[in-house]
DNA sequence: CTGTTAGCGCATTCAA
DNA sequence: TTGAATGCGCTAACAG
């Protein structure tokens, strides 16, 4: 509880001695003081007023976490696993960077500009944010920013994101498939928003589509919808008409995990009567039985490299990279079923 | 980033005039001044500098949420998607009350101690926090604390805790094996601590066993390793050896589920060679196959209720519970084999 | 090497 | 009903 004012007085020194004691000036303090100041730093157990020192230089060592939320989604974001793996690595990195983590959960542009000018945020780590928003929100804050998983829809300034190979992605699993003799697939994706990752992936799976003189139409990109309940009767209706499709490529492990559980406990086989793959590699795709054919990515390292991009930003050091894609490579394994 | 002296300015009013626009003391200012006043704050995009706040009347509008770690672990506990669940419906419950969220992982009580002074917290939620640890963070902070799945060894003050009846957990878990025939059983705990939810669920056990005539050893008791490589040798020899025990008792449906999938590879049937149950009855327990017989908690409610009780205790409005104990329920599905 | 001082933006008294 | 003045704790520029 005791302040800068307070030590300087009880060790008979100015505020200003013990600040540059403090901020490790040594050049400006002589060695015996230095120690004197040291002790009554330590007795005292001084810890700093942060208010202050936003107030003071406008930077808060906060770091904003942005996770974004598509307005009518009932359960929040954090609530899926997927997101906690990267959360964590971010936390832990921002901690031992020194800074402190603000966590917020909007779908709100103006909310994230608010929250940025208010705390004097220092940086801003974004995830899932629709590209539009992303224009806005880099338009609007001038703190260092790196976005996750984003894709953007204009040229008109510098976005720094970690992103992942999507489009690769989806094309190494359909290719995949289509070796399995798959003609017929339906691609099941995250969620309703029309730009981000999951089109990539479908654009990726039409590419390999393509090469192999076959077509994969617009019509068999399905978003899921946000109740479970919906989306087992949907899970049901693909895979009981497999004139349809042979084949469900989810966006997600956790979905398809969800599908696989869902469609054994109605009797229905995987992959004999249907095939199913996931995305992510995550814990889901080992977990279920036949466990998951997925793309793998390091979710953890993706939170890693964008804090690090993040600090070299608030560091003013060079970048080598504004846009980083992480690699992915397919885990086969056995929910796909060779058909002949 | 104009400030309330600015907009004092531009309105042609003072700044207390603009401060009482902005608090809403409508009774302090004339209907044609509050008119004026407020249309220059939204021209001018007036945001609060949260700084100058925490200096001027020590809070801050922060929560912290404060994840226990412990201090070997190589994974962050946010990386367990249990937490992520509790992590989900805490940040919008906070962010709907008002406040910010401040998240942080430590092993360390004095880091919390420094957290909260730091950035005058007006409230702390924490989790996992092994009981000695607890004593010295209460007697160290005077803002609202709430626990969360804490257990206390010292009856000097009072703890806000929101907890689950982790003794009937284990009691009726226990009871149920009894019924199917195991008197042999190992309980797998989540970590090495010597107090914690852990060890009351294994005292339920021993409970039921008591009734029973059975005996349920010290010996039964066995903490996880944090590696996962010796944790699956662990469950390896544990299944092969079924003179030992007929059934696995684990406290998370997160290694239970770990335990059956890393089993049946190894070609060892579960429940057929042995019998296996969780705890938390969480996403884990209905994928694998089979789904987990397992203990059912509402980890969202918990979040809330914290959160709840949190902002009672920084309203300083009547509270009717020190410490409340979610309710727990079986969760009978099919890892469980009845033993002739 | 050390001390003094002004100012960051806001809330809160007190005065008009 | 409105305005002016003060202080919160810290930094940084400047003076000694």
């Amino acid at each position: 509880m005791s302040t800068i004012k307070e030590i300087a007085q009880k060790a008979g020194v100015s505020p200003t001695t013990v600040a540059n004691v403090l901020h490790g000036n040594l050049g400006k303090v002589s060695p015996a003081t230095c120690k004197k100041v040291q002790t009554f730093i330590e007795n005292e157990k001084y810890v700093p007023n942060m208010g202050a020192m936003i107030l003071a230089h406008s930077n808060s060592r906060i770091i904003g976490v942005i996770m974004f939320m598509e307005p009518r989604s009932e359960e929040t974001v954090l609530e899926d696993p997927f997101s906690s793996a990267m959360l964590g690595a971010m936390e832990r990195e921002i901690r031992e960077n020194g800074y402190f983590v603000m966590l917020h959960t909007t779908s709100d542009e103006d909310e994230v500009v608010r929250l940025s000018k208010a705390w004097k945020l220092d940086g801003l780590l974004l995830v899932w944010v629709p590209g539009e928003i992303c224009r806005v929100i880099s338009a609007n804050i001038d703190t260092p920013l790196v976005y996750i998983d984003c894709y953007f829809t204009d040229n008109e300034r510098v976005y720094h994101n970690i992103g992942l190979q999507d489009r690769r992605g989806g094309y190494e699993i359909a290719r995949y498939l289509l070796s399995m003799g798959h003609t017929d697939i339906v691609f099941l994706a995250n969620n309703q928003l029309v730009t981000g990752g999951d089109p990539v992936r479908f654009i990726g799976c039409q590419e390999a589509f393509g090469e192999q003189g076959q077509t994969l139409g617009a019509e068999r990109y399905k978003p899921l919808p946000n109740n479970r309940g919906k989306r087992e009767i949907l899970y049901r209706q693909l895979a009981e008409d497999t004139s349809q499709c042979t084949a469900l490529v989810f966006s997600a492990d956790y979905y398809a995990a969800e599908a696989v559980s869902y469609l054994k406990e109605c009797g229905i086989e995987i992959p004999g009567k249907i095939s199913i793959t996931g995305f992510d590699d995550n814990i889901f795709s080992r977990l279920v039985q036949p466990r998951l054919t997925t793309v793998h990515q390091d979710t953890g390292e993706k939170g890693r490299l964008a804090v690090a991009m993040l600090m070299k930003l608030i560091r003013k050091e060079p970048l080598q990279e504004i846009n980083i894609q992480l690699p992915i490579r397919l885990a086969i394994r056995d929910s796909v079923q060779r058909l002949n």
